[in-house]
RNA sequence: GGGAGAAUUCCCGAGUGGCCAAAGGGGGCAGACUGUAAAUCUGUUGCAUCUUGCUUCGGUGGUUCGAAUCCACCUUCUCCCA
């Protein structure tokens, strides 16, 4: 079975523009791609994993990576799937969500002896000519068939500004550019990019008579067709400091089980047969196969190291085992208390476990907060020192939400 | 350039002088049931020293005993005509 088989079997590709072409380059290894990552946050999140993973997959399959930072295109933000208009952002934030891009990517693809390039397209992009552009690229556009595509459609309705309607030809011109530059001949991207991409295929053909290819991916989305990897608090980071390994693993962990196999398919690199296997569990033995996906997902962003934790804190929690070593925690020193005690708001404010006094009235009042194992009745109740004689105690807001508060 | 309309809490959306911290829905949170799932049911969802007080309905001023609601100006957006 070939890598482009693989990504069929697994559901990732969603559509091609030649599938015969395209299964020919990729498998046997002779594709140079690019995938653009626009730099709207200073890390990565879980809807650019995937797009990391299918750059890992065809770079074992010997074929060559060029990740494209937009460092350009973000200055003018790709309205595809979105109602509103895009925040402005400033070069130096733009910059600087360049580089954390750049480091989370070295961690994943190797670039090493120029088997993968990254690329900012700000460096072409920035100097363009208006004119020029407009003499060399412009002409080859349609704005009958740009307005046709479902990307603009959609924002026909609220309204489409100017600016971002040359999202498009931009992207366009990266296709372009990076065939000129780097022979790249396929653009990879999410379902979404569908319409972008083409413009740049198209464009190539025009004015260069070469052939060129895109694929999409099918984005990740939940049973609910909602896309994933987003959490009330938003989305699901690949960075330690935004997304701690642990709360990482819980969200795999508490997936639907709907969700379970798809994620297995589309995120991880276990063998397909052995996903197969797992498919087959019923009732509360899918939670196994959570667990193998919570874990793996861990162990391919935050390392071996911290997915055992994680998955060891986790089993702790929830088997009843006493280890705590692992769990999320805060630090207290004594001028955190007065009078020796602590009130059990005052606490979880520290713990940052409630936004408020209110939310933490609440929550005590409908019987959410224990401490160390005892329900909290009282909205006043204190924690003494004592209570911290073995150094720590452990907060549980609701059914999953473990703390440990520790009093130097 | 001319004309019409809109802006409400996390989101959608009611409210058109006092009974408004503001209906309803979505989402979130908690409880019950469970498998750290889904579905369902219940409670809750501005802040605080919480039977009371304080701040909020695009912004700034004004009218009024009293304004999300009326007036003026400003900002942004949508629609129609050019």
């Amino acid at each position: 079975m070939g890598v482009y088989e693989e990504l069929v079997a697994r559901g990732l590709i969603a559509q091609v523009t030649d599938e015969e072409e395209i299964r020919e380059l990729v498998n046997s290894g002779k594709a140079v791609f690019y995938i653009g990552f626009d730099p709207t946050a200073d890390s990565l999140h879980v809807g650019h994993f995937m797009a990391l993973c299918l750059m890992k997959r065809l770079q074992m399959a010997g074929n060559k990576p060029i990740a494209l930072i937009g460092g350009g295109t973000a200055m003018i933000g790709d309205p595809s799937g979105r109602t509103d208009m895009r925040q402005m952002m400033t070069k130096e934030t733009i910059n600087h969500n360049v580089e954390c891009f750049k480091k989370q990517m070295g961690r994943f693809i190797d670039f090493s002896e120029d088997k993968a390039l990254l690329v900012n397209n700000a460096d072409w992009l920035l100097d363009l000519n208006y004119v020029e552009l407009l003499r060399e690229v412009g002409s080859q556009f349609s704005v009958n068939n740009m307005l046709r595509a479902e990307c603009y459609k959609q924002r026909m309705e609220k309204g489409l500004s100017f600016l971002e309607f040359n999202y498009m030809i931009m992207q366009s011109y990266d296709f372009y550019a990076l065939f000129q530059k780097y022979g790249c001949n396929m653009q990879f991207g999410g379902d979404d990019q569908w319409s972008n991409m083409l413009g740049g295929t198209e464009l190539i053909r025009r004015k260069l008579g070469k052939d060129a290819y895109a694929m999409t991916i099918n984005l990740l989305l939940n049973s609910e067709g909602k896309k994933m990897g987003k959490t009330q608090s938003g989305a699901v980071w690949l960075s330690a400091e935004k997304t701690s390994p642990y709360e990482f693993y819980q969200y795999w962990r508490n997936v639907d089980d709907s969700d379970v196999v798809k994620c297995l398919k589309m995120l991880t690199f276990l063998p397909l047969d052995e996903i197969e296997q797992l498919s087959k569990l019923e009732g509360s033995e899918i939670n196994k196969a959570k667990e193998i996906l919570a874990y793996e997902l861990t162990n391919l962003i935050h390392g071996k190291e911290e997915a055992d934790k994680a998955q060891e804190a986790a089993r702790a929690l929830f088997g009843n085992k006493k280890d705590t070593n692992n769990m999320p925690s805060t630090t207290l020193t004594q001028d955190d208390l007065t009078d020796g005690t602590i009130s059990i708001l005052d606490l979880m404010k520290k713990c940052s476990l409630i936004p408020s006094n209110g939310e933490g009235r609440r929550l005590i009042q409908q019987g959410g907060v224990s401490v160390d194992d005892e329900k909290v009745t009282d909205v006043y109740e204190s924690i003494s020192v004592d209570a911290f004689e073995k150094g720590y105690v452990i907060i549980k807001k609701g059914k999953k939400v473990y703390h440990k508060a520790i009093l130097e």
